[in-house]
DNA sequence: AAGAAAGCCAACCGCTCGGCA
DNA sequence: GTGCCGAGCGGTTGGCTTTCT
């Protein structure tokens, strides 16, 4: 059966046309106005009595994912992306648990912007990209290039040089609400609560800034100038000594990576709008 | 201009977990 | 202890869009 197709069961349960793939207009709407007066939760009971013909699975999904008035839509902001690099450093595939740190960003979302960003210079890299090498690469690599983007536009925007301040003022880049309940949500001041009330993501951020400059010296000093491990409790330091030797010898083959070669020049380095710096 | 390739992302699937009877 | 069910999570798919040739 085609993913778009119509799903006809023989079950007692499922003796209706199940609908499937994309959501129109008319179902969104239905969903909404279900949610908007019933409430969350229960999701096979919201389908059948909203008059959704589709599953509860498929419903909590389109609500969470897209209907939901406080997600955003658009490219990730790159504080959004500093973010996810660094907590995926820290917790692997647990986009959920990422999620939780990026107000209005769904895992959905978070999982696709890895998989078909962040993944693929790993594939062109011939890493694995949940290896500790390809976190160190982003680390020493890629996360100076998003705080150098991140510092221009603060200057741009005449804000002061505190990373937490730019977070604060900033605006996300093309990152806007569902248009259709647009008028619902209010980024800025969303983004400004959610800085004030999270002080491990305002950490990671201004520890990274101060040690911007530093992001590419010599393996040793890097780590003893951690910015990586951002969560430093007694047994993070534990296991980081534990991990030095590995870590070490893992810098060594860091370091005969041809990431300024031919291969790279047209993928690595250029793959967005951060890699612009060698241009300039 | 048109076809091919690559990129993006919404949606589905299968699995696990926790609560409850 | 066990089975059922709802909810949630991560992996995968496939269609649409964009870019390339």
């Amino acid at each position: 059966m085609s993913r778009l197709g119509i799903n006809m069961t023989n079950t007692h349960e499922d003796a209706f046309e199940l609908r499937r793939g994309p959501w129109t207009v008319e179902e969104d709407d239905l969903l909404v106005r279900y949610i908007t007066s019933h409430g969350e939760g229960h999701w096979n009971y919201l389908a059948k009595f909203a008059g959704l013909k589709r599953t509860g699975k498929s419903c909590r999904l389109r609500w969470l994912n897209y209907l939901k008035p406080d997600v955003k839509h658009g490219n990730l902001t790159p504080q959004e992306q500093l973010l996810i690099l660094e907590l995926h450093c820290k917790w692997g595939n647990r986009w959920s648990k990422i999620a939780q740190h990026l107000p209005g960003r769904t895992d959905n979302e978070i999982k696709n912007y890895w998989r078909t960003r962040v993944q693929k210079h790993a594939r062109q890299l011939k890493i694995d990209g949940n290896s500790k090498k390809f976190h160190e690469a982003i680390r020493r690599f890629w996360v100076p290039r998003l705080l150098e983007n991140m510092e221009q536009n603060s200057s741009e925007t005449s804000s002061p040089s505190s990373s937490i301040s730019t977070l604060e003022t900033q605006t996300p880049i093309n990152t806007t609400p569902c248009p259709k309940y647009r008028s619902q949500v209010n980024n800025s001041d969303q983004h400004k609560e959610y800085l004030h009330s999270n002080s491990l993501e305002s950490g990671i951020i201004s520890q990274l800034t101060a040690e911007n400059s530093e992001m590419n010296t010599a393996c040793n000093n890097s780590f003893q100038d951690d910015g990586y491990h951002v969560d430093i409790s007694s047994n993070n330091i534990l296991e980081m000594e534990s991990q030095q030797e590995i870590f070490l010898s893992q810098c060594q083959q860091m370091e005969e990576i041809d990431w300024f070669g031919e291969g790279m020049a047209g993928t690595f380095w250029n793959a967005g709008e951060f890699w612009d710096f060698r241009k300039s």
